[in-house]
DNA sequence: AGCTATTAATAATC
DNA sequence: TGATTATTAATAGCT
């Protein structure tokens, strides 16, 4: 078609050539469309001019859905030559493959979240209920055993705690009573060695009494309110 | 070109559709290799039929060569960066984060199912029942809406067919009445023509109401019982 | 980019 | 499918 048949064979002079690229492409293209409209078919073209400049046909709104459509479609055949390919098309393929996966596992997501259900029948929508009614059953059982967990765990803490509260406050009764004893003896020495003004012997005394009550009032706090560490297992 | 220009539409006869696939697709395919040898270009085609049968023509040895450079060239022309990174990077890149993205998906989806609930903290859970929860909310409400339409369109079907059943019942009874008519009619003129025994008038009577029985008896007993085909919607 | 003389593609038909 | 043929469509070579 056109003044003179052409041979089949590069065109050599540049201009020409350049010409009838535009040409043929435009028809090309055209043609594409044409049989994907007229014949119902999915179509993708991939043209790359000489110089690296990309033209493209895609029946679809999204080239890559027919591409990656292609991918899976061959991807049997091409396992076969995949270890004479690049690992770089092994990648396309790979890519292609995760792709398409996660595309399915979007979807699934969606409908176990209980989203975009108006494609789905009767049956689907049955099969979809009972599944994630049983995966409640098994969460619900789980976060029992969590939670019955944490409650034990809590509970031997606070009797550990206790106890040690009970040791403390043995210890400093046994101290307060040292220390009274001592106090008394200390006196009767000192009764014994002079004479010393009253009101000095009270207030040493008292001061006494203050460093005790310094040093156990952190434990003692510590049990009638939980620390924060104790209660973080239910929060994490 | 042919005889008499075509609509650019769907070609609706189907045996038409497949002959002009068959010839335009190796009139396309034919287009494609000559551009590519005339301009010297890299040509990428892939037809997918109406049935999903892949045709292909590619230039080069291999086609995902051309896909891939494609790929690499749709790629850059979306980012326009990473011009100092190699493309081998990015695929690198691109696979990494989608391979981490199938595995998130993933792990989500086991969760959801109620699987491998071990690592999950009791926030977690709680997060997941309530999600679940509210999910199963959807579903079910949409399952409800699915079976109510399923219903109403049944209770219209069936409200037809009894409107249907009533008509057909007083037609029955119209044409008892006329056939009792005429066989009264007509024994009254065979009484007048000839005289004859008794039992032969009542045997001709009760014939008649048999064979009234049988016609209706199968439109009767269809109200009765829901025939299988109206109850098979709400199984799809 | 437009214009035609030509060739190529193909719709209808068998 | 495969071949034939009457037409239309594409395009090579010009401008």
């Amino acid at each position: 078609m056109g003044r003179g048949r052409v041979q089949l064979k590069r065109i050599e002079n540049k201009i020409n050539r350049q010409v009838t690229f535009s040409k043929r492409r435009s028809g090309l293209l055209k043609k594409a469309h044409e049989i994907s409209v007229l014949c119902d078919a999915e179509v993708a073209l991939i043209v790359f001019s000489t110089k690296g400049k990309l033209f493209e046909y895609s029946s679809d709104p999204c080239m890559e859905r027919i591409l990656e459509r292609y991918e899976r479609y061959s991807y049997t055949e091409r396992q076969l030559v995949a270890n004479d390919q690049s690992p770089n098309e092994n990648w396309v393929l790979e890519h292609a493959k995760l792709k398409a996966r996660v595309e399915v596992l979007q979807k699934n997501q969606r409908n176990y979240m209980g989203e975009e259900l108006d494609g789905l029948s009767l049956k689907e929508l049955q099969s979809l209920e009972q599944q994630l009614d049983s995966a409640l059953k098994h969460i619900r059982s789980r976060k029992n055993q969590v939670m019955y967990e944490s409650i034990s765990e809590l509970q031997k803490k606070d009797k550990a705690l206790q106890e040690h509260n009970n040791l403390l406050a043995k210890k400093i009764k046994e101290k307060e009573k040292e220390l009274a004893q001592e106090e008394v003896q200390n006196s009767m020495e000192v009764a014994l060695i002079e004479t010393q003004p009253l009101e000095s012997m009270i207030a040493g005394g008292s001061s006494l009494q203050e460093n005790c009550n310094e040093e156990t009032g952190a434990e003692t706090r510590g049990s009638a309110v939980l620390p924060p560490w104790m209660i973080r297992p239910l929060n994490e």
